[in-house]
DNA sequence: CGCTAAACGGAGAGGACGCTCCATTTGAGC
DNA sequence: GCTCAAATGGAGCGTCCTCTCCGTTTAGCG
């Protein structure tokens, strides 16, 4: 009946150590989720440690690869993320609903330099991302599917259309983090005008829909390794 | 009077060369554009002196610096964006000149995955691309005033918008090149149709452009440096 | 307070890459 | 063919990064 006796430690089972550890556990992820967003990912692991203040091998004791490092960063962003599905699912206004996950998925993208590639990243050992990740896009096609049945999304709107939203924003870079948010809302709002249902040009068809979903954007960001 | 009398060489002066060497440079350039366009830009320069078949001081001799040979890989491309814009002047159709202008670019970069990264960022040496870049958006300009006096393209599209669907193009990342596409004209598609005038809905205001423009984004591709 | 396992930090091995130096080869004019 | 400047290729040095090993420090407990 305790609290702490739940048999699946998620995120991570830090249950068993030293206070001090724990202590430097979180400088490190407050340093790595700093680094993340200014740098992105792909910082030098050195560099985490130093803003931590810590050795690169208390780093690499509690984080053994970057990855996991990444999965426990960004486990509050998924989390985030799969709430923003839930607020939506709960307006009463399907449009609305719809609209307001894409707007605030990609602000959350264009904050933070580093969440698009850790979202759109399956990382091997990110199994926790994993099922967010799903829940996150069951929802959004229940979304999908109301925002279509209100007649406000139009009909040949596919899920891979919201893999080819934070593709396109991730694309955004800029000098600032205010830069990078105001071109991201810009760019939003054109493509929430186009995903609008409008009888007027109904028979103008879209290009087909790319073949991916969030799961085959395995090999981001890309790689540079020699062939 | 002869031929090759000119005094500006541009793109570069390979007049004095041994045929021998002339041979490899084009060596060099092919299969750096190969690399280029699958591994994109910053792959290792050993790697494109492997596939060229020659040493790295071959490749190092010929281009002192990545970004020169950068700038020499995408002359061409940037020679074909400038005609594409050329063409578009010369459409007697102003809206389908702007469209088909996003339209190709798009699919170029698209196509060529260190495209995106050459074109957008400003390198020290490339002069060259400077000249041609300007004279695209010069032309892009003028495109975009007919556009929006034929009472087609919006009126609150800006230049920087350019930017952003470039940006946002360039954050399409795909197994394949025909994937990659298929998504570019998916989401040109999605952009295109936004920009599109529509009396109906004016009354809707655009977030804020972003304040940059193509010359804004050096630093691209992002950078990964400790702090 | 003293003991011990846990935690720590820094040095350094190992590897990738950028770029240069130099001994050797080769094209081109005579 | 002979000569020599041009061209070549790969060895090698410096730098930066990842990850491990190991001697030292410290929290937690009796």
């Amino acid at each position: 009946m305790s609290i702490r006796s739940s048999r699946i430690p998620r995120p991570a089972d830090t249950s068993g150590l030293r206070v001090d550890a724990l202590h430097n556990r979180d400088r490190i992820l407050r340093a790595a989720r700093e680094a993340f967003a200014t740098l992105g990912i792909g910082v030098p692991m050195a560099a985490v440690a130093r803003r931590a203040g810590v050795g690169v091998a208390t780093l690499y004791r509690r984080f053994p690869t970057r990855e996991s490092l990444i999965t426990e960063v960004f486990a509050d962003q998924m989390e985030a993320c799969v709430s923003v599905v839930d607020d939506a699912l709960a307006d009463p206004d399907p449009w609305r609903g719809f609209r307001t996950v894409i707007e605030k998925v990609c602000a959350m993208q264009a904050a933070d330099r580093g969440f698009t590639a850790a979202f759109l990243t399956a990382f091997p050992d990110a199994v926790d991302h994993e099922r967010e990740r799903v829940r996150a896009e069951r929802g959004f096609a229940e979304l999908t599917r109301r925002a279509k049945a209100a007649g406000r999304l139009r009909a040949d709107f596919e899920q891979a259309d919201l893999t080819l939203v934070l593709m396109a924003n991730g694309g955004i870079v800029a000098e600032s983090a205010e830069d990078a948010l105001t071109a991201s809302r810009r760019l939003v709002a054109y493509l929430l005008r186009s995903f609008q249902a409008d009888p007027l040009d109904g028979d103008v068809p879209l290009p087909p829909a790319p073949p991916f979903g969030l799961r085959h954007m395995r090999g981001f960001p890309p790689a540079r390794s020699a062939g």
